[in-house]
DNA sequence: CGACACTTTGAAGACGATCAACGCCGGTGG
DNA sequence: CCACCGGCGTTGATCGTCTTCAAAGTGTCG
């Protein structure tokens, strides 16, 4: 499952270059330069100055900030069409607010921060979709800020499952974990240890986990759980459901 | 210090115009309809369609979501030159994801979901604005679940303390809260009863709440207590700070 | 086989939520 | 003028949850 060689169908259904006319997207596709990225490498450095922006077309992306005490705490994992350094381009900050770091060999189309502004304003469409993508990572941000705030470990983890589900087209009924453990619990922002034990007890609310396989026995029960303290955890799923819907259209 | 009627210069200073030429400008806001707001009133309500586009002139809002357990989670503070609904707006999503209440009087300017993206379609400076708007907007939700997810409560509300007096100019040495202790307590995620213990646990930090009133005595040993276990805090206030000069000129 | 990263398990402790009671204040109505 | 009430804030006691420290188990790869 190596990334060496992204193949064309990689460089199709990027969401950002949806809806504009396919001579324009090919020009678009080949102003950027595609980077192969082994593992465990910093596609950019939190406070780096701002240098480039990032399409990833293969592999899993860490997203993930360090504190002074040395801490790390993952903000989010990316995934194919996903990009990397929008919201510090558009904020006329001048350095990255976090680092990048490939999960396993990965795929990146990289662009110039200048160029991408120049694309953004020469192409009122890819303005748009930017703008679209900003608005959803507001909000899966503010989300999660809502369930680190009010949510226990056993729904955090009970809702990440669910959502992996989505993401991958998994069957709830038995699939595999797709990242270690250790940086699943990062990013749900647990202790490893309590991320362990969490995983047993979920076993009363449906969901059984042996080593790296999970077994969702009653996706209902365990979608209520999720939401009984949580605003819109249901309708967050479905509005994922909904975007890759879109985005494979 | 009612908001009954903003006088023109509330009309200035709004960041989503900034950049732009002074006629135009004139033209857009007189597109939008100014709107005396009462205390506690719903500028929108979680789960409506998507009806219009608030600049906020004077006063303050607060953006919350109710969850089905019916707890609030007050996501956000609003102040003049903010604005709500963009991100539903470019999301394409149907209905606003989060309730929106006035605190004490306030003005709004409001367009309807097309009129704003009319204009943002056909002029290229706003859209580039609503980009910077939306930028911040994901950078500081994601800020705010890296702090509910590492820091503790006496750290959320040292962070706070130092945020109002970049946000409002206020000395530090002294000053009164411009929000009851009950909105503040559920703007950072906290119970009021920990809220109130915390303030005084914070005596320990140079900190000493008295009632209303808030004298920092140390503001570096407080900002030291702060950073300590968050990657940005004080980047994230010097970005606040940065943003509050630049909308002011 | 041994080194090393990853994961599990146990025990102790810190922290925040919850439940309950009370004090304070402004307003309303008798 | 006083009694009552409701919203707000404080304080105490208790409980559950998550972190921390420590130790041991599992796996892979040289």
């Amino acid at each position: 499952m190596s990334a060496t060689h992204p193949g064309p169908e990689k460089l199709q259904n990027i969401p950002l270059f949806t809806g504009i006319d396919a001579g324009l997207r090919e020009r678009l596709l080949a102003e950027g330069r595609i980077r192969q990225v082994t593992d465990q490498a910093n596609l950019f450095v939190q406070g780096d100055q701002v240098h480039s922006f990032f399409i990833l077309l293969d592999g899993t992306v860490q997203l993930f900030r360090e504190s002074p005490d040395g801490h790390e705490k993952t903000i989010d994992l990316l995934h194919h069409g996903q990009t990397l350094g929008a919201s510090e381009i558009m904020d006329a900050c001048a350095t990255y607010r976090a680092h990048a770091r490939s999960v396993g060999n990965t795929a990146v189309l990289e662009y110039s921060a200048g160029k991408l502004k120049e694309i953004a304003r020469q192409n009122g469409s890819v303005a748009l979709n930017l703008l679209a993508e900003m608005a959803d990572q507001a909000h899966q941000a503010e989300l999660e800020a809502e369930h680190q705030a009010k949510m226990s470990a056993a729904q955090l983890v009970a809702c990440f499952m669910q959502r992996l589900c989505i993401l991958f087209d998994y069957n709830p009924a038995g699939f595999d974990l797709p990242y270690s453990k250790t940086l699943i619990a990062s990013r749900l922002g647990l202790e490893i240890e309590t991320f362990s034990r969490t995983l047993h007890k979920l076993r009363d609310n449906g969901m059984v986990i042996t080593g790296n396989h999970v077994e969702i026995r009653d996706l209902d029960a365990l979608s209520d759980y999720v939401c009984e303290s949580c605003s819109i955890s249901r309708e967050c799923l479905t509005h994922q459901k909904l975007a890759r819907k879109v985005q494979g259209s």
